[in-house]
DNA sequence: GTCTGTGAAAACATTCACAGCG
DNA sequence: CGCTGTGAATGTTTTCACAGAC
C-alpha cells in the first residue's frame, strides 16, 4: 500500500501499541527478526490480522524472514507519535487523582504530568509529584502556556461532563477519563476510558451460567 | 425475540453496564420512563443499537412511550449477574494492588475483595482495607473456600502470564488485569485489560497531526 | 402521533488464499 | 522454501426503515 491520505480504521491504531510492546519486549531479548506468525502466536492474534494492520502504513517486512525487530518498533512508535514527550494535565486530585499522579509507567513511556488542577482551593498549592496544585481557573492560561494536548479527568461522575467541556474549550484533544460516567465529547476530541467497575460488570455475565468450577468454553480475548 | 439459547455478541454485553448506569442515575432523577432516543442521546448512542441490543433479551419497551427506567434497570441487573454480591481476589499488593484494594467504588457496585495475595514473604500477613495478605501459595484453598470467581490481577508484568494460569487451573473464571502485557488465557476464560498506558500511546495518533489549537475533525466516542 | 422490535441493507472488520519476492 | 502484502470472501456490527402496538 502507497495511500498518502487515508482514513485508517480506529481498531487497527488501537492494536498498534499492543505490538509495539512486543516488540519493545523482543528487542529486549535480543530477537532481531520475528515473523507475523510468531508475533501472533506471542500476542493471541492472527498473523493475518498484523500483516493486514502493518499494511495500512507501509511495507515493512521481508519476504522470506519476516518484520526486522527495532525498525519495526521505530516505525510504530513514529505512526503513533511516541517518538517524542507529552505533557499532560491532571484534572482532580482526590484518591484517585493521587494514585495516578504517583504512577511512574507514564512518565518511563514518554507521558509526563506537567500540572495538576482541582476545584478545592484548600489543595491548591499542595505538592503531588513534585508538581504544585493549581486552581482549575488556571486551566486555560495553563494549558496553553505548556502546550498541553493531552489531560486526564479523575473527578467526580458529576463533574465529568462539564470537565471535558471545557478540556475541548481549552485545545485539548485527547482525554484520559478516569470518571464514572458517557460522555458527550465535542468533534475533533478523542477519549478513553478506564473502568474497572464497567468492565467487572461485563464479566459477570459469564460467570452467572457456569455454577462452580471449570467447563469447557469458547476462548477469551485475542 | 425469544431466543432460549443464543450467543450473543461480546460488544452488545459490554454495553449494558454503560445502559444499567445511564438508567441508575435516570432512577436517582426520579425519571419513570424513557425512550431509546433519550437514552441514546444521554450515551451518544444511536437509539437503534439501544433497541437492538436490548432486543437480544426480550421486549422489554412500550410503544408509543419507551421504557420503565426501574424495570429495565432490573433487567439488565438481571441478565448481567449484577443482583448478588461477587467476591474477588487480589493478586498482587504492590503500590497498585494497593490502590486497588482501598477503591471504594468496587463494593458500592456489590463486588467484594474477599482475599488479598502476593509473593512477598515479608507482606503476608500485613492488613490492607482490613483484608490479611496471604501467601500466594494459599491461592487454591481460599478461593475454593470462599467461592472466588473472579480475580484482579495487579503483578508485575513478567509474573502475569504465569499468574492467570495459575488463577484458571483454580477455577477463576473472569479476570481484570491490571498488568501491561497481552496474555493469552484458557478457554473459558474471559478477562478485560485496564492498562492507561495503552490508552494514551493510542490517543497520540490522533494528536500527530493537528499541530496546536482546536481544528475540525471527526468526532469522538459514540 | 410516538415509540418499539426487527428483518433487510449497509458498513465495517477479519480471515483466507495465493502471487511473488528473498 | 518461508514469509509478506493484498485482493476477494467471509463474518460481524451497525444502521435503516417500517409494520404494528399504545
Amino acid at each position: 500500500m502507497d495511500n498518502s491520505a487515508w482514513e485508517i480504521p480506529e481498531v487497527v491504531i488501537r492494536r498498534l501499541p499492543i505490538y509495539a510492546r512486543a516488540l519493545a519486549f523482543l528487542e529486549e531479548e535480543n530477537v532481531a527478526v520475528i515473523s507475523s506468525l510468531d508475533l501472533g502466536r506471542r500476542l493471541g492474534v492472527t498473523p493475518a490480522q498484523i500483516r493486514k494492520d502493518l499494511s495500512y502504513f507501509g511495507e515493512f517486512g521481508k519476504q522470506g524472514s519476516g518484520y526486522n525487530v527495532q525498525s519495526l518498533l521505530g516505525e510504530i512508535r513514529r505512526i503513533l507519535g511516541l517518538d517524542r514527550e507529552w505533557p499532560m494535565a491532571l484534572i482532580g486530585v482526590g484518591k484517585l487523582g493521587r494514585a495516578i499522579a504517583t504512577y511512574e509507567d507514564f512518565e518511563t513511556q514518554g507521558f509526563k504530568l506537567a500540572a495538576a488542577f482541582d476545584v478545592d482551593p484548600n489543595k491548591v498549592g499542595e505538592l503531588i509529584g513534585g508538581l504544585r496544585i493549581q486552581h482549575v481557573g488556571e486551566l486555560e492560561q495553563t494549558i496553553a502556556e505548556k502546550n498541553i494536548r493531552i489531560a486526564i479527568v479523575a473527578v467526580p461522575g458529576s463533574h465529568g461532563q462539564k470537565t471535558i467541556e471545557v478540556l475541548a474549550s481549552c485545545g485539548v484533544a485527547a482525554i484520559l477519563n478516569y470518571a464514572p460516567i458517557a460522555v458527550r465529547v465535542p468533534a475533533g476530541v478523542k477519549v478513553r476510558h478506564i473502568d474497572p467497575v464497567v468492565a467487572l460488570q461485563s464479566l459477570t455475565y459469564y460467570l452467572k451460567s457456569s455454577a462452580g468450577a471449570k467447563e469447557a468454553a469458547e476462548s477469551g480475548e485475542p
